[in-house]
DNA sequence: ATGGTGGTCCTACCA
């Protein structure tokens, strides 16, 4: 069994402490964080490989910032959207071994959407073509080329993105804002046609799931969210995908994240799964 | 009620 998770933890730095007890309560295989908020010089390697993990970041300072945590060694790093030159660290990509897993690798792809502030603004046309150009790239990366078949792929993050209704607390209020106007789920739903599925929508879920609540307004207390953080699985590891579940309780600790941990957990034989 | 909170870095900007 693999257990691979995303979590934008807002300030890897303040985050330290929770990140490091919620790595040896769950104990991932791969941990994916997002708004690292931290320089490459500054990244705090030691205490997470004193932790066991392996680590990869693409980093910068105040914003932004991707890692990546993961229990075996990292292989064929890729930092950055090919194609893009963009100062903004929003994008690592790295395989793993994963004997249990098709093909014996799993190929891992840590994305920071764009926020996109406000629908029609600057960044809002930065984020549609930063994800028009994830969309040309995950084309090609999940076309068979040298490799028979299409690869064990899971793509995660903060897509900043509600792919439907359900994932917002209130639908009426927030029609056409950025996270829910119609170009930004239509991008969403490019990727998934590319053949991608929402590991979280491979399971019956309590309704009104979110994984984002804002700090102001108690939000989080009534429940006030979105689901933006997202795994999607690719064809073969559909199959092999026995669980998904967001992870409420980081949330609730004192000086949270504003996110959410989304785990999801993969075997080769979906039976085998409990006995394993 | 057109606000509110939190992180970064120290003044606004971003979410």
């Amino acid at each position: 069994m693999m257990k691979i998770a995303t979590w934008n933890v807002n300030s890897l730095r303040v985050r330290l402490p929770q990140v490091l007890d919620w790595l040896g309560q769950e104990r991932p295989d791969v941990l994916a964080l997002q708004e690292t908020k931290v320089s490459d010089a500054d990244f705090p390697e030691k205490s997470l490989q004193a932790a066991g993990y392996h680590v990869l970041y693409s980093g910068q300072p105040a914003y932004n910032g991707v890692a990546l945590l993961s229990l075996v060694p990292p292989t064929e790093v890729q930092i950055g959207l090919p194609g893009l030159d963009d100062p903004q660290r929003r994008f690592l990509a790295a395989s793993y071994a994963a004997p249990d897993l098709p093909g014996g690798a799993i190929r891992v792809v840590n994305l920071y959407v764009p926020n996109g502030q406000e629908v029609g603004g600057e960044k809002y046309v930065y984020k549609l073509h930063w994800l028009s150009l994830l969309t040309d790239w995950l084309r090609e990366e999940l076309s068979p080329r040298a490799c028979p078949g299409t690869p064990s792929l899971v793509m995660l993050g903060d897509y900043n993105i509600a792919p439907e209704d359900r994932d917002v607390h209130d639908p009426v209020a927030w029609r056409g804002s950025v996270a829910v106007s119609e170009p930004e789920r239509a991008a969403f739903q490019g990727l998934l046609g590319l053949g991608l599925a929402d590991a979280f929508r491979l399971f019956e879920q309590e309704p009104r799931s979110f994984s984002w609540w804002d700090y102001r307004s108690v939000a989080f207390r009534r429940n006030l969210g979105l689901r933006i953080d997202h795994i999607l699985v690719s064809r073969p590891l559909v199959d092999c995908c026995v669980a998904c579940r967001i992870d409420k309780g980081p949330r609730a600790l004192p000086r949270p994240s504003d996110h959410a941990p989304v785990v999801t957990e993969l075997s080769r034989n979906r039976d085998s799964a409990t006995a394993d």
